[in-house]
DNA sequence: AACCTTTGTTATATTAGCCAAACAGATGTT
DNA sequence: AACATCTGTTTGGCTAATATAACAAAGGTT
């Protein structure tokens, strides 16, 4: 398969995660959970909540009792406990070693959260770990990255391109 | 807007990146560039492809001279340039910083490549300058990282959850 | 009991992406 | 000139995810 065409392949898709997120959120909420509740939660119809519901209780990731109340899985509670977790430790890495405004790392992660695999996801969590975890090392080096932030960026003397850097420019000039 | 609903919001989608920089990898391979070619390039069908390059020219990414021949306009360049600069930054953070397998680095970066923002990528581009530029405490922080990567993680040492790590088991236990 | 509201489903439509297959036009070969 | 091939568009079908709107069933109120 085509590294591009992995996208489509995603068994969980940002909308499947964030129906079984709702559920989940409901539950702890208010202990029970049905259709309307996830449409309202989720500001969408209850037409389309009942439809991607559905699509969740075939594909085993929900179930409903005699009265309709929705619960996850035990399948749609780890897909759940999995996405929460690399969102939070996203969330953590933008906005705290990366120091996004909270609400962009928020947004970032939420739209990311569901595609970055489990491999990376551990690799980053470590990451973060090791480099909040109070270590000498780490702290000197966020102080020196927080004192580079503020100086300008420079492009001659970037390792990520072979001579000077070619994104630098491109990053700064704004959004896509 | 809330925030999950951003992520259907994106300008660029996956697949419109995607056309877009085969249109530009063709035109510097081949010098020209047809719908077929971006066709085969994508290994799509020309049905496929030339709806959405269709849609790409309305949307003023790309234009077409007197005999179909593709390229991007100054707007679809500038696409190309900020999503390639995105995806190779993210590329070299999670092969080179994290360590994560090559080939799964390049899975996640073209998969999240279009939706970081450009404030986040450009807050990750700096950081990744920095952690390569050979600065004395980025060097100490990434030795003592790779050696705390060969130790198993530790829950109670975890500076992302209040207490205990709730991520650690999970991000061990595989794919989602 | 009659009425109103809530709940959930279904029907229809839209947009984005893909497919396969048919078709139209240009080009090139025999 | 006839045939073959290549190029690009169009048509119809599929899935995912939304929207509206109609509807049936259950519940609660007067």
């Amino acid at each position: 398969m085509e590294v591009w065409k992995e996208f489509e392949q995603n068994e969980i898709t940002h909308s499947i995660a964030h129906h079984l997120m709702a559920v989940d959120a409901l539950l702890s909420r208010h202990g029970y959970c049905r259709v309307t509740d996830v449409a309202r939660y989720l500001n969408i119809t209850k037409g389309s909540a009942s439809i991607t519901l559905k699509h969740l209780k075939v594909r085993g990731y929900i179930e409903e009792d005699h009265n309709k109340f929705i619960h996850p899985s035990e399948k749609g509670k780890h897909t759940v406990r999995v996405v929460v977790a690399k969102r939070q430790i996203i969330i953590k890495f933008f906005s705290e070693v990366l120091r996004v405004e909270p609400e962009q790392a928020e947004i970032d992660a939420c739209k990311i959260e569901h595609l970055v695999s489990s491999r990376t996801g551990k690799q980053l969590l470590y990451f973060v770990q090791f480099i909040m975890s109070g270590d000498g090392s780490a702290r000197d080096f966020l102080n020196a990255f927080r004192a580079y932030q503020h100086t300008p960026g420079d492009a001659e003397n970037c390792n990520l391109c072979e001579d000077e850097c070619q994104f630098l420019e491109i990053c700064e000039t704004g959004e896509l």
